[in-house]
DNA sequence: TGCACGATTCTCT
DNA sequence: GAGAATCGTGCAA
């Protein structure tokens, strides 16, 4: 943990946060249960500029997490429980908060939720739509057949970081909260945080007009449209 | 059992 | 900006 979290501080150099990330670095800690256990909106917030890693074969990629979406319970009817509904799919979100909610879509793509909320059984995530790379770009950028580099293109969509990072269906269900797969604390961001609609949830009457899309502003890896 | 569709991405124009 | 890719999942019959 305290040697990966040194290889973090030494990959973000370059970023106008490193500073901040160095001096914290001694606090750097993998958010805990607890943190999921919040109201689900709180938590699609506060994981701003926190960083997910996964320590894969592959070897180790990191990311600054720049954007995200809340999904409410059954209520909601952009969400996978909406109306209550239980299936094998979205059985995770059922369960115990800190979870990898991964699902399939468009018979090509995968997207990693974090199951939250502050009402144990309540079925609710966090998308995570996107992540600035600060480890292992190299990994991300072979994974993603993109040339090496630091690249916008590399992680701005839930799909892309997900491709990115090396998670897919295996990944599913995985406690977030212990490696190989969790989400280190960071330093709050020094980011305007914006708050707008979430993406391509127009099925969903008037619960696509909620702002529960939230991303870092002017970050370079927020996703596009 | 069969069908319609999706919390997306990529390519082509 | 438009359309294609591609298949697991959910639901109706």
């Amino acid at each position: 943990m305290i040697v990966f979290s040194k290889i973090i501080a030494n990959a973000i150099k370059t970023n106008r946060q490193a500073y901040l990330v160095e001096r914290h670095l001694s606090k750097f800690m993998i958010l805990k249960r607890s943190f999921y256990e919040q109201e689900v909106i709180t938590v699609a917030t506060a994981l701003l500029g926190k960083i997910l890693v996964h320590e894969s074969v592959d070897g180790t990629t990191a990311g600054r997490i720049v954007e995200t979406e809340a999904y409410l319970g059954p209520e909601d009817e952009a969400a996978h429980s909406s109306g209550g509904r239980r299936t094998t799919r979205n059985e995770v979100m059922y369960g115990l908060k800190g979870h990898a909610y991964v699902y399939f879509i468009y018979g090509l793509y995968y997207c990693l939720n974090v199951t939250a909320g502050d009402v144990p059984g309540k079925p609710e995530a966090v998308l995570l739509r996107a992540i600035e790379p600060v480890a292992g770009e190299d990994i991300m950028a072979k994974r993603r057949q993109l040339a090496e580099g630091k690249n916008a293109n590399l992680t701005n969509g839930p799909s892309k970081l997900c491709m990115a990072m090396g998670i897919s269906k295996r990944q599913n269900k995985a406690a977030i909260t212990t490696p190989p797969i969790y989400i280190n604390d960071a330093p709050a961001p020094e980011e305007a945080i914006v708050e707008t609609t979430r993406i391509g949830v127009d099925y969903a009457g008037e619960w696509k007009n909620r702002n529960w899309r939230f991303y870092l502003k002017e970050n370079l890896f927020v996703s596009k449209k």
